[in-house]
DNA sequence: CAGAGTTTGTGCCAATTTTCACAAAGTATA
DNA sequence: TATACTTTGTGAAAATTGGCACAAACTCTG
């Protein structure tokens, strides 16, 4: 409970106990040791106690966690007791298929506008949201509260997409451009390259030969 | 140039070096020092070099780094002078857009397969892939060579589908289910979990507040 | 309620990764 | 060719991260 900065990793791991804990009182169990939380999350006892001493001290000596409690104090810190607008920019089909993504909604993460460029995808209706053109962006960003946008353009656009959502205040960017953005020390990126992901895993194909041969 | 282990980071960074180098050898120019690299990538001169020299010694004190000779070098050291065959199990709205994402081809990743248990979405054609029903898995799988596979089915059902791939002997697998799996050490999974990285943004959010309020 | 058994929280250590910093090796110029 | 610059490659230092191990805190049982 210092005030220490948190690991990245700690961060991202903190939103997988999350997701198990809720499972568990849905299950209506009451409680869970560090050890049972690793073994379900495949990490181990010690990375989740350390992990959740970031935050605070939640779990009782000789018991463990009681999960009702862990969720709503996790959830609070995380910032998940409200809900997040987000923007779509790019609706190709990648951009499509993340407005039709239901894990989305599910965890308080709500989007509430797609742009495109292309005049030929303006118009097209996914869910409850209707693709509009780029030139509606600032407008719609400002007009709906817009804190988190999605890249999903060409590499090439990238950086202009960018360029717009940072003079309009939205402080953090899902990138799958596959391309280094330029931002402010203030937002944070999250670079999300598909095919980077791919050939790091055939990195280990070529090299995992190697080592076994 | 030692054989030390390769930190996943530098793997993945020597990716994004690669992509930066093969867009300066299309635009005509010929050498490029690290600390050019890195302002064009958003990483360290240092970071630059110690990468690079995981591999070898590619550089020329004075000038820099020929990029021609540095793109042709990565490329054989990566695995790039060869294609990997990929299979995309799941064809929901993810799954269809990876099967149509164009980026995977340009980078030696094909998609030779689709597999899907749901028969509504069996026999849908997306460019030159077919829908395959689930049960076609193993014969497709070895039939055509698959090294790798792309995880897009419901949380409930990775496990299952990941047990088929790693008997049939897949080595990686890119998994977009929101849950851990388990597999032996010699397969290696890494997890892109949408929803996750959202959060993580929104934690920031949350959090960048506190900071500067 | 005493004693045996569990499980947390955390200081400390080990391993990994990044940054620093500088000698060595090259280029450019006159 | 000599001198001034530039840039690499890499040991060594610094920072970050994960794992161990154990005292302290609590539960459970008879």
């Amino acid at each position: 409970m210092n005030n220490k900065k948190v690991p990245e990793g700690t961060i991202s791991r903190i939103f997988i106990y999350l997701r198990e804990i809720t499972e568990l009182v849905k299950l209506n169990i009451h409680t869970i040791s560090s050890a049972e939380l690793g073994e379900r999350t495949n990490l181990s006892d010690a990375q989740v106690r350390k992990d959740l001493g970031y935050f605070g001290q939640f779990g009782v000596s000789g018991a463990g966690y009681n999960t009702q409690e862990l969720k709503t104090a996790l959830e609070k810190i995380l910032g998940k007791d409200r809900a997040w607008n987000v923007a779509v920019v790019g609706a190709g089909h990648l951009g499509s298929a993340l407005l039709t993504y239901p894990g989305f909604k599910e965890r308080g993460l709500d989007i509430v506008a797609a742009f495109d460029s292309d005049s030929r995808k303006v118009g097209k209706q996914m869910k409850e949201i209707t693709v509009q053109p780029l030139e509606e962006l600032p407008r719609v960003i400002q007009q709906k509260k817009v804190s988190i946008g999605i890249i999903a353009v060409p590499a090439k656009e990238a950086q202009g997409v960018t360029d717009m959502l940072v003079k309009l205040g939205v402080g953090c960017i899902l990138n799958f451009a596959p391309t280094s953005l330029n931002v402010p020390d203030n937002v944070k990126v999250k670079d999300v390259d598909l095919s980077r992901e791919l050939e790091t895993l055939s990195y280990f194909l070529v090299n995992k030969k190697a080592q076994y041969a």
